[in-house]
DNA sequence: GTCTATAATTTGATAGAC
DNA sequence: GTCTATCAAATTATAGAC
C-alpha cells in the first residue's frame, strides 16, 4: 500500500526548499510552512524540532537529489562542454520555471548568520558538486593533462560562474540571459 | 566646524551595510543596529522610518561608492585584464578583511522576499557596474571589434563569476581562493 | 536628536489533549 | 500524527516627553 501523494514530511521539505530558494533561510517561518502544507505549526515541529533541523535536512536532500540527477560523471566519458552543460541545465530548469536560485547558493549568501548545521550542508554541496565536475573533467582530453589543483580550481570556477549568473539573472528579471550563458573551461581542448 | 567622527546617521548606514553583507537583509534588526551604534531603536527610525528605507539607502550608497572607487573606465585606456582586475580587487578587499560579500550579491540572493525599493537598488548596481565594465571593454582591442550585445554579455558574465566566487569562497572558509581567481574575457586579445 | 514607553504582530518552540 | 493553547522573546513601528 504505497501512498501516491506526498506525506506531510515530504510536503514540508518541498515547501521549505521552495521558500528558501526564493526568499532565503531567514525569509520564511514555521507558520508559512504550516499554512502552505495545511497543518499547524506544531505539526511542523513534530517532524523537525528546530528550524536548524529543517534547514539542514532540506539542504542535504537537495544535494543528494542534485547529484543523483547529474549521474555518473565518467561513464561514459563525455566532453567538458557536456559536463558543464549538465550542471547548467539543472540550474536553468528551476530558475526558468519558478525563478528559483540554487538552494545552497542562497544559503551561502546568508551563511554568516545561519546555524552551523545548515552551513555545513551548504559547504558539502559545493564540495560534492565540485568533485563531480572534477572527476568528469579528469577523463577529458584537457583534464588528463591538468594537475589536481588545476582541476579543482577549474571546477569551482565553473560553479562560481553558474551561481553568480543565477543571482544576477533573477534579480534583473532576465532568466533567459542565464540560458544563453556558456561557462568555458579556460584553454579547454575537449 | 567639521566633525571628525562619523555622525549617527553614517554609523547606522555603516553598521547596516556590514550586517547585510554578512547575514543578509533578513538577518539583522533595528535593535541590532541600535545597540551596535549606541542609541535606541527609535533613534534609528528617526533617520530611517522603515527598514525598507534603510535597506534602499544602504544599497544606493554602496553602489555610488563602488563606482567612485572604480573610477573612469576609459581614461586612460586600459586592458581588459586591468579592468577585470580592478573589479576583482575591490571585492577581494572586503572579502579578505571581514568576510564580507558584495552587498548587492547578498540582496540578489534574497531578492524575491525583499521590499521593492531595495530590489530596485540591487538591480541598479548590476546595471551600473555592468555598464562600467562594458564602457571600459569597448576601448580595448578585443572590445573595439565586439558587438554591443557581446560586450553586454561579457560584462555580466565577468560580474557573475566574481559574485559566485565570493559566495563559494566565503561559505567554504577559503577567501584565499577568491584572490587566485582570474576571470577571463573569452577570446580576449587585450 | 534622543529618550521612555508601548503597541501590534510575528517568531521559534513546548505542553498536553485527542 | 495532529490539534489547541500558550509562552517567551523578538520584530517593526509609533507617540510623546525632554
Amino acid at each position: 500500500m504505497t501512498a501516491t501523494t506526498a506525506d506531510t514530511e515530504e510536503k514540508i521539505l518541498d515547501l521549505a526548499e521552495a521558500l528558501i530558494r526564493t526568499n532565503g533561510y531567514n525569509g520564511f517561518s514555521f507558520r508559512d510552512i504550516a499554512s502552505g502544507v495545511g497543518v499547524k505549526s506544531s505539526s511542523v515541529h513534530y517532524y523537525f524540532p528546530t528550524k536548524a533541523d529543517l534547514g539542514a535536512k532540506v539542504a542535504r536532500r537537495y544535494t543528494d537529489r542534485f547529484l543523483v540527477t547529474l549521474g555518473d560523471p565518467d561513464t561514459p566519458a563525455v566532453s567538458a562542454d557536456e559536463l558543464v552543460g549538465k550542471l547548467h541545465a539543472e540550474f536553468a530548469t528551476a530558475l526558468g520555471k519558478d525563478g528559483q536560485m540554487c538552494l545552497c547558493g542562497v544559503l551561502a549568501a546568508e551563511s554568516a548568520g545561519l546555524p552551523d548545521a545548515v552551513v555545513e550542508e551548504a559547504k558539502s554541496f559545493f564540495d560534492k558538486t565540485g568533485d563531480w565536475l572534477k572527476r568528469g573533467l579528469k577523463k577529458t582530453a584537457w583534464g588528463s593533462a591538468a594537475t589536481e589543483e588545476d582541476l579543482h580550481k577549474q571546477s569551482l570556477s565553473v560553479l562560481a560562474q553558474l551561481e553568480g549568473a543565477m543571482l544576477i539573472a533573477r534579480v534583473q528579471g532576465k532568466p533567459a540571459w542565464f540560458n544563453d550563458l556558456k561557462p568555458k573551461i579556460s584553454g579547454s581542448i575537449a
